[in-house]
DNA sequence: ACAGAAACTTGATAATTATCAAGGAGACCC
DNA sequence: GGGTCTCCTTGATAATTATCAAGTTTCTGT
């Protein structure tokens, strides 16, 4: 397998720091593919075959249980999931779709584990990756936990404005049925939620969103490193 | 450090794979130390400077946020927590305190990153305790957002009832304050959740919880191995 | 450009969960 | 043994969130 796709996969803190030769040892057998939206690549329960990466488009993972269905975490370019099913050989707790039409980078579990065994430093980059997504989880899971829905709403606003630029305005990165899931709440509870937050000077067009009075919609949403911040 | 706690720490899977003396040096500078009921052991925010391991007692992790409190985990013998702040060098996500008198092991951060940079097999242990600690939080956040209180409440008593043998009746580990906190409830709404149940067999008389009708409670909890069990 | 579908919004209402206030049970201490 | 304290429970009420039922807008494909 080769492609243009490689080069950026292989700058992910994952991967840069292994040997040539496990990396394409690695990526001999992986594929890359392109999917529709919508399209489910993986089913929670199913034995973890592949390790996937996600190298353009969007992934959401979600969960489902007694008929009810909530969206877990959106992946983005580039970024991989269920590195843990694969390691522990294990089933996936998660369900995974493409939000849009997603170019995937697929690795098969088996090699993943292999390689693991074999090279040294992919274990230890495995780990600090592992120990991030822990820490993502946790900080979703405070999230939910410890702040209303508005408040929920309010932060993760103020997140994707930061990781756009700061430029007064934002797009949605995915569509809001989507977003409600992710933020635990239902479609009509986060149409309430913004207009909730237009007196702090948020105002909605669409996929666009304004924050038009930064301060105050601080001093609602009340951010906290703990749980906002992506780094720490 | 010697101790009659140390084989029983030796034998976590975390450390059961390493070398003697990787083991050794890891216990050079680890200290053993027992706590008093309710004292903070860690705070969230503050740089992680030891990994903790409870040996005996239990220990409450939880996290603050604009003056709410919310309970995240129990830690019961033989339990490591905030191993993935220790190994990214990173501060606490979460916040900890001995829930009884509890006796708890600390080794250095520093430590445990050297040991974790020399010993390849420690590394390994490590990727698989971190894997495991992921998906539980995983399936914590999704029986927080795919249930209802009650829901949550019985599946956690079926949970803990084959925990401790299925003889028709459990032991609450914890008091009902903290369940109601990590269940994602006020203590009056586990009260309330309880009465709900006793028409599904569930009869409370203290700490003591009885289990008289199964089947039916399982009707109502529909316990899903995606989230309810340990080892999956 | 237009029809049809899907996504989003709004209003009305219901269910769930939280808050406030008070009472009761049990543990612990002198 | 009585008092005090904490924890738990219950009742009344309020706030939050979900559901149901239209509308409205936006997107898509032809």
């Amino acid at each position: 397998m080769r492609s243009s796709d490689l080069p950026q996969v292989r700058s992910l803190s994952l991967f840069d720091d292994m040997d040539d030769s496990s990396f394409d040892a690695l990526m001999q057998t992986a594929y890359l593919q392109v999917f529709p939206a919508q399209l489910e690549l993986i089913t929670e329960g199913d034995p973890a075959d592949f390790l996937y990466i996600v190298t353009e488009g969007c992934v959401e993972l979600f969960a489902r249980s007694n008929g009810r269905e909530s969206t877990m975490a959106m992946v983005r370019p580039v970024g991989t999931f269920i590195l843990a099913a694969v390691l522990k050989d294990a089933v996936y707790l998660m369900s995974a779709r493409t939000a849009q039409r997603s170019k995937v980078l697929l690795i098969p579990s088996e090699n993943v584990r292999d390689i693991f065994q074999k090279d040294e430093q992919f274990a230890r980059s495995i780990v600090v990756e592992l120990a991030n997504c822990y820490r993502s989880v946790v900080k979703e899971h405070k999230d939910l936990k410890l702040r209303s829905a508005v408040e929920r709403l309010a932060n993760r606003l103020i997140r994707m404005h930061k990781q756009q630029g700061e430029s007064g305005t934002l797009t949605l990165p995915f569509d809001k049925r989507t977003l409600a899931s992710l933020l635990g709440m239902t479609p009509e509870n986060l149409s309430r939620a913004f207009n909730t937050l237009r007196p702090y000077g948020v105002d909605v067009d669409g996929m666009t969103i304004g924050l038009n009075d930064i301060k105050s919609l601080e001093t609602l949403a009340k951010p906290n490193v703990l749980i906002d911040d992506q780094l720490t």
